[in-house]
DNA sequence: GAGTTTGAAACT
DNA sequence: CAGTTTCAAACTC
C-alpha cells in the first residue's frame, strides 16, 4: 500500500498541478495553508477525533495526524505548515499537499473498511473509489465542504490504474470511506469553501465550483469516469436513501438512487450500482443535476432533523463552514445513512429523526417505514403513531405527523392541514388511495402550504392549540378506549386527523368509515372489525377509493368548505368552522333540526345553507333560512319554527340561553354592528369541550376571520369565541362572494343577510392575528379548485 | 356498555 | 332522481 501509493501520489500531483481543477484551485486560492479559517481547526479536530476510532490500522493513525495536522495549518495559521510535517507530502502548494492528504487518507479510509484484512491489498481498488467519491463528495455536499477536488486529482493516478479493478467488494469499502472520507474530505472542503465564500462574497458558489471541478476531474481520468459515476451514486446513495426515507416527496431520481444503495448495501459491488444506476450512464452533466437534486432534499431533510447530526460518527466538524447549517445537515445526514445502514440501525435513525419533529422527518419516517416494514403503520406508536403512520398513502395523517408538537398541534395541524389540504390538495385527501406516490406528494404539498401559511398557519395552530389545548392534552390521548377516545377527540375538533371508527360490516371501505372517508388508515385506537384501511391492503383501500371517487368526485372532498383560508377543519370538528363556512352538500336532517351532531352542517359548525333539506333547522351556527344571522329576529323566527316545525324545544331554550350569553358578551366586546353573524351557538362547544374562546383568541385562528365585529344586534348568538367566532365574522364582504362562489354553496343567502358584519372587520384589532381576510380570500380560492382536483389523485 | 336514534351512504 | 336499505356515528340510558 504505503509505496504504491506514495509514488502515485507522486504522480498525480503532478498531474494535478497541471489540471485545469488545480488552476482553478489556486486561482481561488486562498486557500493557502494558514489562512484559512479557525473554524475549521475545531471541527476538523473533532472530526479526527472521531476517525481514530474508526481506523484500526495503523496507517490510518499516521494519516490521521497527517490529516489532521494539515487540517491544522490550513485552518490555523499559527499552524500552518507544520502540517507538511505529516510528511506525506512537502510540497509547496497545500492544494497538493491537500490532494496528497486526501488520497492518503482515502486510502486510510479505505483500509479500515478493508481492515477487515485486505489493507494492503485494496489500495488501488479503493483510490479510485475515492477519486470517484471526491467528485460525489464535491457535489453531494457541495453545499458541504467535503466536495473536494483535490482529493480527487490525487488519486487519479490509481484511478486510472484501478478503475479497471472495481470490484464488488470494493463498494463496501466505499460506503464507509464515503462516510469517513467526508469527513476528512470535509475540512479540506471547508477551507475551500471559505475561502471562496470570501471571494465571492455571500455565499459559496459550490455547485459551480463543484460542477467545474468535477468536470475537469473526469477529464483528467478518464478511466475513472466509470468508477467515478459508479463511486458517486454510490455515495449519492446513501444520502439519499436517507432523504429518500426522511423524504417522500423525493424525486425518481432519487428513488433511483435509493434503490442504488440499497442494492449497494446487498451486494456490495460497484459495478452493479453502476450498471444499474442509469445516471452512471449519463453524462457527468445529469449526475450533477442528480446531485443538485439530492442536495436539494437533503437540504429539506436536513433541515427538519438537525438534531440528528449528532449521531453521526462523523459529525461534522465541518458543518460550520460554508453553508453551515444545509449543508451539515446534509452531511450529518449521509453519514446517518451510512451508519444506519452499516449498523442497520435505519429505523433507530428514522425515530430519532421523527423526534426531531419535523414534519418532513415524520413523513419520512413514515415512508420509511411503510417501505422497509411494508406499511405496518397504522399503529406504531399509539395515538401519535395513528396519525403518523397511516399517513403512509393518506394524507390527513402525513400531514400532522409530528411527534411531540404533534398532540398540540398533531390534532389541530391535522385538522388544519386537513382542511388546507382538502381544498388546496384535494389530492392529499384523495391521495390515500393514491397510494404513496401521490399521497406523500400531497403530504408534501400539504406541509408546504402550510408553512406557506405562514403566519396564519402559525396563529391558527396557536390559536388552536390555545383554544383545545386542555382538552387535547387532557384527556386527547392516554385513553385506551376507542369510544371514549373518539368523543375526546372529535371534541376537541380533532376528529378529522384522529378519528377512529368503529365499524363493523363496512371493512372500513366505504365512507361510513369515517377514517376511510377522512383519507387515513385505520389505527389502534380504532374499533373497527374486518378492517381493510390498512397500509397493507393499500391497494385495496386506492381501488375502493377510486371506485367511490368515480362516483362522486368529491366523496371525499372535505364536507366543509370553509372560506376562510388557513381554516382548518373540515367540516367536522365544528369548533372551528367559520361562519362563511358551508356544507359542500347539505344535510337532510328531518329529526335532529340540526342541532345534533346528527347534522353533518352542525357538525362541521357551519350554518345549513340553500342547499340543506332540512326540516326544522335550528342550525345554531346558522339557520338555512338565513337566521344565521343570529339577530333577535332570528330567534324569533326560531321560535316561530319551533311551534311550527316542533323543534325541540329544548334546543331552542338552549339556543336562546346561548344568545343571551352572547348577547352579554358582544355587548362587551366590541360590538361591531354588522357582524357577521352566523352565531354560533356556542352551547355545543363548550358544552363540549371547547370552551368559547375570548374574541381575541379566535380571531388569530383562522383567518380571516375575525372580524370581529359580531352584530350587537343579535347578539343572540353568541360567537363562542373559539373557532367559530374567527370563521363567522371572518366573512368579509368580498369574501362572501369568493366564499360562495368557492362553494356554491347557498350560504349566500345567509351571509347576504349579515352582509355588514364583513367590514367591521378590519377592526379586527381585538383579534389581533387573524390573519386577514386576504389570506382567506387566497385560501378560499385555492380550496375552492382544489376540490376537483381530489379525484384526480386516484 | 348496551341499546336507540339519526341521517348519510349505498343500493335499487 | 326517488325510494329503500345499510351502516355507523351520535345519543340516551
Amino acid at each position: 500500500m504505503d509505496t504504491p501509493e506514495r509514488n502515485q501520489i507522486g504522480t498525480p500531483k503532478a498531474k494535478f498541478e497541471d489540471s485545469p481543477v488545480f488552476n482553478y484551485i489556486n486561482s481561488l486560492s486562498p486557500i493557502k495553508p494558514v489562512k484559512s479559517v479557525h473554524i475549521t481547526q475545531t471541527f476538523s479536530s473533532l472530526s479526527f477525533a472521531s476517525l481514530p476510532s474508526v481506523f484500526t490500522s495503523p496507517h490510518v493513525s499516521a494519516h490521521k495526524e497527517s490529516r489532521f495536522l494539515r487540517r491544522h495549518s490550513t485552518s490555523d495559521p499559527s499552524k500552518p505548515e507544520s502540517s507538511l510535517e505529516s510528511g506525506n507530502k512537502v510540497s509547496a502548494n497545500e492544494d497538493a499537499a491537500q490532494l496528497y492528504i486526501n488520497s492518503e487518507e482515502l486510502r486510510e479510509d479505505c483500509v479500515p473498511g478493508v481492515s477487515t484484512g485486505e489493507d494492503s491489498v485494496e489500495p488501488s481498488s479503493e483510490h479510485s473509489k475515492f477519486v470517484i467519491e471526491l467528485p460525489r463528495n464535491l457535489k453531494y455536499d457541495c453545499g458541504s465542504p467535503d466536495c473536494r477536488p483535490t482529493t480527487r486529482c490525487g488519486t487519479e493516478a490509481h484511478c486510472e490504474l484501478e478503475v479497471a479493478d472495481l470490484s464488488a467488494p470494493l463498494v463496501p469499502y466505499v460506503q464507509k470511506t464515503s462516510e469517513e472520507g467526508s469527513s476528512n474530505d470535509e475540512a479540506h472542503l471547508q477551507i475551500i469553501c471559505q475561502t471562496l465564500q470570501r471571494k465571492e462574497g455571500t455565499g459559496c458558489d459550490w455547485e459551480s465550483l463543484i460542477s467545474d471541478a468535477a468536470d475537469l476531474l473526469i477529464f483528467d481520468s478518464p478511466n475513472g469516469t466509470e468508477a467515478f459515476k459508479g463511486l458517486m451514486q454510490n455515495s449519492l446513495d446513501p444520502a439519499t436513501r436517507f432523504c429518500t426515507s426522511l423524504a417522500p416527496q423525493l424525486t425518481q431520481n432519487d428513488v433511483n438512487d435509493e434503490q442504488n444503495m440499497q442494492v449497494l448495501d446487498i451486494v456490495g459491488s460497484g459495478r452493479q450500482l453502476e450498471t444499474e444506476d442509469p445516471s452512471s450512464q449519463y453524462g457527468e452533466a445529469s449526475q450533477l443535476e442528480r446531485t443538485e437534486q439530492m442536495e436539494d432534499h437533503l437540504n429539506n431533510c436536513m433541515v427538519s432533523s438537525q438534531s440528528e447530526k449528532e449521531d453521526n460518527k462523523v459529525e461534522t466538524p465541518m458543518q460550520f463552514n460554508c453553508k453551515p447549517a444545509v449543508l451539515n445537515l446534509q452531511r450529518g445526514l449521509r453519514r446517518r445513512c451510512l451508519d444506519f445502514e452499516m449498523a442497520g440501525a435505519r429505523r433507530k435513525s428514522l425515530d430519532n429523526v421523527s423526534n426531531s419533529s419535523s414534519n418532513m422527518l415524520s413523513q419520512s419516517d413514515e415512508k420509511i417505514t411503510t417501505n422497509d416494514k411494508q406499511l405496518v403503520p397504522m399503529k406504531p406508536g399509539g395515538e401519535s403513531s395513528r396519525c403518523i403512520l397511516p399517513g403512509i398513502g393518506l394524507h390527513l395523517n402525513a400531514l400532522a405527523k409530528t411527534s411531540k408538537d404533534y398532540k398540540i398541534i398533531k390534532c389541530e395541524s391535522l385538522a388544519y392541514g386537513r382542511q388546507l389540504s382538502l381544498p388546496n390538495s384535494t389530492a392529499d385527501i384523495h391521495s390515500p388511495t393514491g397510494g404513496q406516490g401521490p399521497g406523500h406528494e400531497s403530504f408534501s404539498s400539504a406541509s408546504s402550504e402550510r408553512d406557506m401559511d405562514g403566519t396564519e398557519n402559525g396563529v391558527q395552530l396557536a390559536h388552536d392549540a390555545s383554544q383545545e389545548p386542555a382538552f387535547l392534552a387532557n384527556e386527547e390521548f392516554n385513553q385506551n378506549s376507542p369510544k371514549k377516545k373518539r368523543r375526546r377527540f372529535e371534541q376537541a375538533g380533532e376528529t378529522e386527523s384522529c378519528k377512529r371508527c368503529n365499524c363493523k360490516k363496512s371493512k372500513c371501505l366505504k365512507l361510513y368509515c369515517e377514517c376511510f372517508a377522512a383519507g387515513v388508515y385505520c389505527i389502534e385506537p380504532c374499533s373497527c372489525q374486518e378492517c381493510f384501511n390498512k397500509p397493507i391492503h393499500e391497494d385495496t383501500v386506492l381501488a375502493t377509493r377510486k371506485q367511490i371517487e368515480s362516483r362522486n368526485p368529491l366523496a371525499f372532498a372535505p364536507k366543509v368548505i370553509r372560506s376562510s383560508d388557513s381554516v382548518p377543519e373540515l367540516g367536522e370538528e365544528s369548533s372551528k368552522t367559520p361562519a362563511s363556512a358551508r356544507h359542500k352538500r347539505g344535510c337532510n336532517c328531518k329529526k335532529s333540526s340540526c342541532l345534533k351532531k346528527y347534522c353533518e352542517c352542525y357538525q362541521g359548525g357551519v350554518g345549513c345553507s340553500i342547499s340543506c333539506r332540512c326540516e326544522g333547522c335550528k342550525n345554531a351556527f346558522g339557520r338555512k333560512d338565513g337566521s344565521f344571522i343570529g339577530t333577535e329576529a332570528e330567534l324569533d323566527e326560531e321560535e316561530a319554527e319551533a311551534c311550527e316545525k316542533s323543534v325541540a324545544e329544548k334546543h331552542q331554550q338552549k339556543i336562546e340561553i346561548q344568545k343571551n350569553e352572547e348577547q352579554r358578551l358582544d355587548s362587551a366586546l366590541p360590538t361591531t354592528p354588522l357582524r357577521l353573524s352566523r352565531q354560533m351557538v356556542s352551547l355545543p362547544f363548550s358544552s363540549k369541550n371547547k370552551p368559547p374562546r375570548s374574541s381575541v383568541f379566535s380571531i388569530g385562528g383562522s383567518s380571516s376571520g375575525l372580524y370581529t365585529s359580531q352584530k350587537l344586534g343579535k347578539p343572540n348568538i353568541l360567537r363562542p369565541e373559539s373557532k367559530f367566532e374567527r370563521h363567522s365574522q371572518t366573512v368579509p364582504e368580498d369574501e362572501m362572494p369568493e366564499i360562495l362562489q368557492g362553494d356554491g354553496s347557498p350560504s349566500t343567502g345567509v351571509k347576504t343577510a349579515s352582509p355588514n358584519s364583513k367590514r367591521v372587520c378590519p377592526p379586527n384589532s381585538d383579534f389581533g392575528p387573524s390573519p386577514g381576510r386576504r389570506t382567506g380570500r387566497k385560501l378560499i380560492l385555492q380550496s375552492i379548485p382544489s376540490f376537483p382536483s381530489l379525484t384526480p389523485q386516484h
